[in-house]
Order: structure tokens, then C-alpha cells, then sequence
DNA sequence: AAGGACAACACAAACGTTTGTGTAATTTTT
DNA sequence: AAAAATTACACAAACGTTTGTGTTGTCCTT
């Protein structure tokens, strides 16, 4: 016996619904519906085709089934990253819907490219998945690749980051008003020279931000002169730098609104560096919710987004639409949650 | 024409390889090989395969090819929860790797309950995806589930939290080096009686931490009263509860090794609120590197997982693997890095 | 007791690829 | 120039299911 060969007791072909036929002299047409609970076996044959599956240590082949039926019970997420307390809440709502539904979730991040958006739409349209729920990246101003899924028929809904010319199913929170009220609250606070950081304006979560601010700041007469709008990428370092070139460039503003979390810390870092006291001297408030917003010195005030919630609707957007027949595009806005902390709290005990 | 019936000009029935054949009078084989640039078709007819399966807006079917191929190229993630910082970041790092390879990821969270794990080992298999990497659930106590997966060949590979009996590749980092070292620093800044926040000790990551933090106790011939580790489920509010039954019981430590950083913040939060100087008067470490810590005040000292190239390093493991073959098991330990903050600094400084 | 209804199963085709083999025609070798 | 090798393609089977359609036999109906 020449060791190292395989050993034929264990051939390791996976057992299928065809040997199970061969050795109950039946077809595997039987096998398959005793196995699936679908009418058309008698008990006892069930039972045995059940007792031999088990034995046997039958596994499914999804593949296969996926084939035949021309569906995967598979659904296609596309994100920027998914290691965001944004997006990865979004994912964990997904999933859960997802398996209640006997759905299996296939991620995949952009990493904000929009050509891995665009392959990655590729590889879930051969994948066959039974729907796509995304969010575009910052780079994508072309929405070809989403078109072309849409033409294929298969469901296709866009979360929180949506393409604005597309007749297409989306959940997404109501970034307007979300930012109005902060700001809003900001005002009422006390605060005056709000400035505001800015993302791009193609996308519309920053957009509507923007928007909210400006009405905020409108309805009170409150003036925004050019330079209080300041774009950036909305991370950590550019909220600190962009502070710093006000400073430098001699604007004092006495508070801030910044469109991201990250940005929002960083300008907080840097004017506590600074010696201003916050909130007393300059408020701040960011938006999304981070996890570390709550836990800084002061505590951020921000917006929460329900990002699992809006995974767990998009969810269920998609099983509406996934029966097929063109159902018109539907639209969910989420209420987004003002999370008012000491970080915008300029009251006297502040002062003092 | 009747309204609302479906246009005969799109037949909805997507385009084969076959359609592609009949209309160029060739073969399915000639156009599979043509469109995957195989061999044994010269370059006129490819060119024209390749220009009509544009034209036709071809797209490939990767169900039936797993099929025909017996693989999927897809690798099952299985983790306790995908919003998590430390596992969103090694998700984050898997999917990097896997794109790279052309591997689509499929990502399954147990909620840390065994039940569900085996749920979804099971329908990895069925989808034959061709690699499972994972971190067991907080109730995984039995490993058949897993041996299955093993049984049937293809490569599984577990990371951070392994199970201690089986014989398999694993990728973790040394939590015991990292308490030790932790805890050897907090020993260093002058500590003495320092408490310990334990998990469950049949995770072998917790386990390795509790051992670490009893080494360096026992190094520096510092005791280790029963009642100084703790055991809770290591939650924000676990950390806060834990710390007030001790207070409660007047057991007054002069600092505290958590296992995690959540628990960490807990009792920092409520120390803080008891009026106690941290870390002047109270030093407090975590385990983990959240994001929040650096942001706190004071920041938190805490250890760093690397959790993204643990991802990156786990995905290169299933590469190296999927050959098939049987390779050993292979065991890779990161190192975890001590990321020394304010939290653990009782110097001269934080008492004047 | 003849007819229909129904249950339990067998039969066969199909889903869209990939790949081993067969077969001409062309090119290379000697 | 004949033999050998190579190229370009066609043919056909296979991957493991699901599902529509037959084919029996049994039970009920009247």
C-alpha cells in the first residue's frame, strides 16, 4: 500500500441528489421535493429520503439550484468602506433582514472609487444576485454601471448616498432638516458666526446639509459670507487644517457645523489646542454619530443617521420590489435625530 | 397595441453564450474560450466574438460557471457582529485582499450565538464557497459545525478568536505579550493594585489576556486578591457596573486592565463621576484600539490589534490554501502594539 | 362496477457554462 | 513531398439541481 494515496474509503465527491436516487431506486426529482418539503412524496418515502440525506451527510448544492431556478437568493451591498460606524451599521441591518429572509449578503467596498464601482456592479450582475443595495461612491458622477443593472430588471436600491438623476428606489434620512435643527439649535444657543464644512455638492447628503445650514442661518438673519462655507474632505486632519487656515487668514467664527464627525474633531482638537474654551468660546457640532462622539471632552453634539434601521429598511425595500412587475420606485426619508451634547451648550454654567 | 404588455423588442431573457454561438455559426466552446482568452481560437474570430458580446451586452454567468467548475470564487466571512470596529476593520481587510484576487465575500454575524454560526456554516457549504475564515461566536462551545466544513476539504481559517481543540490555520495576535505589557507599564507608572476586567475563559483570547496580566502581577511579586478580576460581559455599562460593586464593597484599586475597551470606558466614566483624578488618582487601560479612545479625555491607553492586516493576512492564508493538497495548519501571531495614552500616565505632571 | 379524481412516483428537459476529444485544414519538419 | 505537428474549430458530455409532464395504481363517487 503506497502511502500518501488517497484513501478510496472517502472519495471525495460530495454526495447528490442523484446517488441518494440511485441507492432508494427512485429519481432525483423525488429527492428533491421530499427534501424540499414540496407535495408529491408520501411520508414514508419522505422520510426514508430525509434519514438517507442525513446519513449520508447530503449537502445542497446552491449553485445548482441557483442555476436552475435563475435566482441566487443572494443580494449585492455596495459601500464606500466598511469599516465606517456608518456604513458597517447599515451592513449589520442589512444582514439581519437578510437572514431572516434566508437572503445571503455579498459586500463589496469602494473604497470611494468610482471604477470599483463599476466592477464590482459587474461582478454582482454575473454573480446573479437577486438585488443591489448601494451607496455611490464620492467619485461617481456617471451612473451607466447602475443603469445597466436597472435594465437587466433586477432591483436595485440606493441608500443615504443616492445618484440624484436616477428614477430608482432609495432610503435616505432627511440630511436638510437634520442639519437645520442643528444649527438651528446652534443659533438658539446663542452662537452667531456659524461656519459650516462642506462636501462636495454632487453628492446629495452634503448638499442638503449645506442647504439646512443656510436656511438655518437665513431664518434667523443671520448673514453667510463666502468664506464661512469651507469644502474639504471631512476628515480628522482636514477639519484641523481648515481651522487653522481661518485663524490664520484672521476669521473668528464662534461656532461651527461641520458635515462630518471627523472634521468636526478635528476643528475641536485644534481650537481646544488653541486655548479656546468649548462650548463657551466656540461651539461645535458634527453629523453622523460616530461611536466617539458621546465619549469626547465636551461630548459632541451631532445627528443620528438610524443607520441600521435604514439597512434594515433598504431591506425590506428590496423584498417588496424583488417579486418583479415593475413596482414605481419608491422613496423612504428617514427623521433624523439631533443628539444635542455639551459640545454646543453655551449656557452661563459655561461661562463661569 | 394593448398597453401595458410587455415589449417583444427586449425579451428579457438574458443573452448566453449560446445566442452568441448561433448567431456567429460557431460554438458555445469557441466562445468560451474566445471571451476568457483561452487558447485554441484564432484572433479573428475572437476579435469578432469579443465585439458582438459587447454589442449584445453579454453578461457572464458565474452560477452556472461555478457550477461547471465546482467553485464559486467566493470565501464566507463568519464574525460575531460586522459593526464592530475591531471586526469591520478586518472585514475591510479581507475583502481588500480578496478583490485583489477576484474573490467576492460573503459575510455572515453570528451575534455571537452558536446557533446562528451553524446556520450559516451551513449555508456556506451549500453555496460551496471555497474558503470559510471566522471568529467564533461568544457561545461556541462545540466545534462540529466547523469539523463539517473541514471534512468536506476546503480550507477554513480562523482569526482572533480560535478554538482551542481543532487542528487548523489560525491568524491571532498575542494577547497575552500585549496585557503583559500593559499591564507591565501601568506597573512601571508607579500602579499597585490593579484590577482586571475579564471575558469568559474558554475564549482563548480573553483567556491570554487574564494569563498576561497575572504574569506581569507576578513579576513585579505584586498579589492577586480572588476578588481583583472581575468578570462581565465587558460592555460600557458591565465596566460602569463592575466598578461600582467594587466601590460598593469598599475594594478600592488604584487601577484597572480591561479586556475591552468598552468596559474600560464604563469604569473610567464612572471613576470620573465619583470624583476620582484619572490617572492621576486612578490609571485605566483597555484592550482593542476603538477608535473612541484616542478621542476621550483623557485618552485611553489600549492595545492595538491590527485588525486590518489580520484581515489581509487571513485572506493570503485561504490563498495559500485553496490549492488544495492538504497543507498543515498553519499559525501566524501578530504582535499587538501598546499604544500608551494619558489614562495610564501618573506622572508628576497629572498630580500638581 | 364503471368513471373520474387524486396521490405517488418516474421521466426528461433545462438552466449556462467549461472542458476533453475529434477532425479537418494548414503549417512545419525532414 | 510525405510525415508530423500544429492550429482552429466543432461536438458532446457534464456540473447538480428544479419542474413540467407522463404513467401507474388506489380510492372515491354514483
Amino acid at each position: 500500500m503506497a502511502p500518501g494515496k488517497k484513501r478510496p474509503d472517502n472519495m471525495n465527491k460530495p454526495v447528490t441528489i442523484k446517488d441518494l436516487a440511485a441507492i432508494l431506486h427512485t429519481t432525483p426529482s423525488t429527492i428533491s421535493r421530499a427534501l424540499r418539503d414540496k407535495e408529491g412524496v408520501g411520508s414514508e418515502m419522505r422520510n426514508r429520503i430525509k434519514a438517507l440525506a442525513k446519513k449520508m451527510d447530503y449537502q445542497p448544492n446552491a449553485v445548482a439550484a441557483g442555476l436552475r431556478k435563475g435566482k441566487s437568493d443572494t443580494i449585492g451591498v455596495i459601500v464606500p468602506r466598511v469599516n465606517r460606524d456608518f456604513f458597517s451599521g447599515v451592513i449589520a441591518g442589512i444582514e439581519e433582514v437578510a437572514y431572516e429572509n434566508q437572503y445571503s449578503v455579498i459586500i463589496c467596498q469602494t473604497h470611494d472609487q468610482i471604477e470599483r464601482e463599476r466592477e464590482y456592479v459587474e461582478t454582482l450582475l454575473s454573480a446573479r444576485v437577486d438585488g443591489i443595495l448601494a451607496s455611490i461612491s464620492l467619485e461617481t458622477n456617471n451612473y451607466d454601471h447602475f443603469k445597466k443593472a436597472m435594465k437587466k430588471g433586477i432591483p436595485l436600491i440606493f441608500f443615504d448616498r443616492i445618484p440624484g438623476e436616477m428614477k430608482v428606489s432609495r432610503i435616505e434620512i432627511d440630511d436638510y432638516k437634520g442639519a437645520f435643527r442643528v444649527v438651528q439649535h446652534m443659533i438658539e444657543n446663542g452662537y452667531r458666526k456659524i461656519i459650516h464644512f462642506a462636501g462636495p455638492d454632487y453628492l446629495n447628503v452634503y448638499r442638503n446639509r449645506k442647504e439646512g445650514y443656510l436656511a438655518a442661518m437665513q431664518k434667523y438673519g443671520l448673514p453667510v459670507e463666502k468664506e464661512m462655507i469651507i469644502y474639504n474632505n471631512l476628515t480628522l486632519e482636514a477639519g484641523r487644517e481648515s481651522m487653522k487656515q481661518l485663524l490664520d487668514n484672521d476669521i473668528v467664527p464662534d461656532a461651527l457645523f461641520s458635515a462630518s464627525d471627523y472634521a468636526a474633531l478635528g476643528a475641536l482638537l485644534f481650537m481646544q489646542e488653541k486655548g479656546y474654551h468649548i462650548p463657551g468660546e466656540f461651539g461645535v457640532a458634527g453629523f453622523s454619530n460616530e461611536k466617539f462622539t458621546s465619549y469626547i471632552t465636551p461630548p459632541l453634539t451631532t445627528v443620528d443617521q438610524h443607520s441600521r434601521e435604514m439597512g434594515r429598511y433598504c431591506t425590506e425595500l428590496f423584498l417588496k420590489e424583488r417579486s418583479g412587475d415593475k413596482i414605481p420606485p419608491e422613496k423612504i426619508v428617514l427623521s433624523p435625530e439631533l443628539l444635542i451634547r455639551q459640545s454646543t451648550q453655551k449656557t452661563d454654567k459655561n461661562f463661569n
